[in-house]
DNA sequence: GTATAAAAATTGCATATCAATAGTGGCAAT
DNA sequence: ATTGCCACTATTGATATGCAATTTTTATAC
C-alpha cells in the first residue's frame, strides 16, 4: 500500500465527488483522525494534498472546509475544461481512426437512451463520461489528469445545489460535436464546446447560505472499515 | 505569512527551476529540516505538496528526489502544453484586441534582440516568456496555474542536460504565430504550436546516468537566512 | 573482487507537548 | 436590548521524541 495520507485523500475525494461531504464542511483534523485511526500528522498530509488540488481550502489557525466555490471560480473552471477540450478537438478531429468515432458515438447513444428512461444520475454520469472519453482519446496521461481534477472540482457545484444539471438538451451537442470533429470542421467543434460548456455553467447560482447537511464524521462513515477505523466512539 | 511547509516548498520550486536542484537529487527529510530549521513533519509537508505537482517523487521508505523524466513523459507535458495552447488560441484568434497584439509582439521583439545579442538566457527566459504571455491573454487563472505548473516541469528536462535548448530558429515561429492568430486562422495557428512545441521537446534526450552537481544542502544554501536556517553546522 | 552479515541511517507513523489564534460565553456599561 | 470587554476553551501549527520497518552502508569472510 502506498502512503497512509494518500489513501485518506482519495477517500476525502470519493466523498466529495459523491456528494456526501458537501462544501463549507468543516474537516477537522482530531474528527478525522478519529474517523480514519490515524494520527493527526497523517491528516494534515491528507489535507495538504486536497488543497493542493483546490477540492479544499485551508484557513490559517481556523482549519480546512470542503471549498465553496463563487460564480467567478465556477466560471473559470469551465472555461479551463473548454480550453482542454478545444485543444484536444484540434488533436482528434480527422485523426482519429473508424473504432474511435464509433466509439464516441455509442456513448451518446447510451446517455441518449438514459435521457429518455430519465434515469437522470445514470444520464449525468454518462454526460460527463462523455467529456472524459473524448479527453482520453488523446492519450494524453497528463492531460487525462487535469482534466479529471477539473471534473472533481465540478461536482462541488452542484453538490449542495438547488437547480441539477439539465443534460437532456445537452447530450444532443455531444452527437454533434462527434460529427464536426469527424467532419474535420474544427473550428465549428471548438465553438460548439464552448457554447455547450457555457449553457452548462450558466445554471450554478452559488448559495452561500446553504450549509452542509451532514457532518465530516457522518459524511466519512461508510468510506471506513468499521474495525481499524473509529477507535473512539 | 502563510503555512511554513508552503514557503519552503516554494524556495524548493525556485531552487528547482533555477537548475541548482538536479533531477535526481534526494531530498532527504532531515538535510532540510536542518537546512529551513524546521522540523521534519514541516519538511514532509512541504515535500508532499512538491509530489502533488510532479516536481518531486517519493518512493516509499526510499523518500524524496527531483523528478527524473523518461522521453515519454517529457513528450506528455510539451503535448499537455500544446493542448492547453492550442485551446488558449481557439479563445483568442480574432478576439483580442490591437494592444494585445501589439504587446505579444513587442515581446517577440524583445526576444528576437536577445537572440541576436547572443544572450541566451535572456533568448530563453523570454522565449517562454511568449508561451506564459499568450496563455495569460485568456485571462483565466485556472488555466494559468496548470500552464505555469507545466512550464515548472519542462524545466527538469534541460537542468541536467548535454543539449541546450535552441530558441534561435524557434522565435520566427511566435512572430509567424501571432500573424495566423490575428488573421483568424485558428487551424493554422494551432498546427504550428504543435509542430513547435514538438521541435522543441525533440531536443530532449534523457539521461538516467547523469547525477546531480550538487546535495540538497548545497543547492538550498543561497535560498535561506543565515540566521534563521541552519541551526546545525 | 564478490558475497554475506552486522550496523547505521532513513522513512513512516504515533504520541505528547506547547504557543498562537479563533470562537464562545459571561458580564458590565451604555 | 445592544455593545464592548475579558476570561475560557478548542483548534491549529509546529516541535520533539520514540519506534517499527526498511533501506543503505559498512565490515567481514571467502
Amino acid at each position: 500500500m502506498g502512503n497512509r495520507s494518500d489513501e485518506i485523500a482519495q477517500i476525502v475525494v470519493s466523498a466529495i465527488v459523491s456528494r456526501r461531504l458537501q462544501p463549507g464542511c468543516k474537516l477537522s483534523e482530531q474528527t478525522l483522525a478519529d474517523v480514519f485511526g490515524v494520527s493527526r500528522a497523517v491528516v494534515r498530509q491528507a489535507v495538504i494534498r486536497l488543497s493542493e488540488d483546490g477540492l479544499v481550502t485551508m484557513e490559517r489557525n481556523r482549519g480546512a472546509f470542503v471549498s465553496r466555490l463563487s460564480y467567478r471560480e465556477a466560471v473559470e473552471i469551465y472555461d479551463a475544461l473548454t480550453i482542454l477540450e478545444q485543444g484536444v478537438i484540434a488533436q482528434l478531429s480527422g485523426r482519429l481512426d473508424a473504432s474511435g468515432w464509433s466509439g464516441l458515438r455509442q456513448h451518446v447513444e447510451k446517455q441518449r437512451e438514459a435521457v429518455e428512461d430519465q434515469n437522470d444520475d445514470l444520464a449525468d454520469e454518462l454526460g460527463s463520461g462523455f467529456h472524459q472519453m473524448l479527453v482520453r482519446m488523446a492519450r494524453n496521461a497528463v492531460v487525462e489528469r487535469m482534466h479529471a481534477q477539473l471534473t472533481r472540482r465540478t461536482t462541488l457545484l452542484w453538490s449542495s445545489s438547488n437547480s441539477r444539471l439539465d443534460y437532456c438538451g445537452l447530450h444532443h451537442d455531444h452527437s454533434v460535436l462527434i460529427d464536426l470533429m469527424e467532419a474535420g470542421k474544427v473550428a465549428e467543434a471548438q465553438h460548439l464546446i464552448d457554447s455547450h460548456n457555457r449553457s452548462v455553467v450558466r445554471g450554478y447560482v452559488p448559495d452561500h447560505t446553504a450549509e452542509p447537511t451532514m457532518k465530516a464524521r457522518e459524511a466519512l462513515e461508510p468510506y471506513v472499515d468499521p474495525e481499524k477505523g473509529l477507535r473512539a466512539i
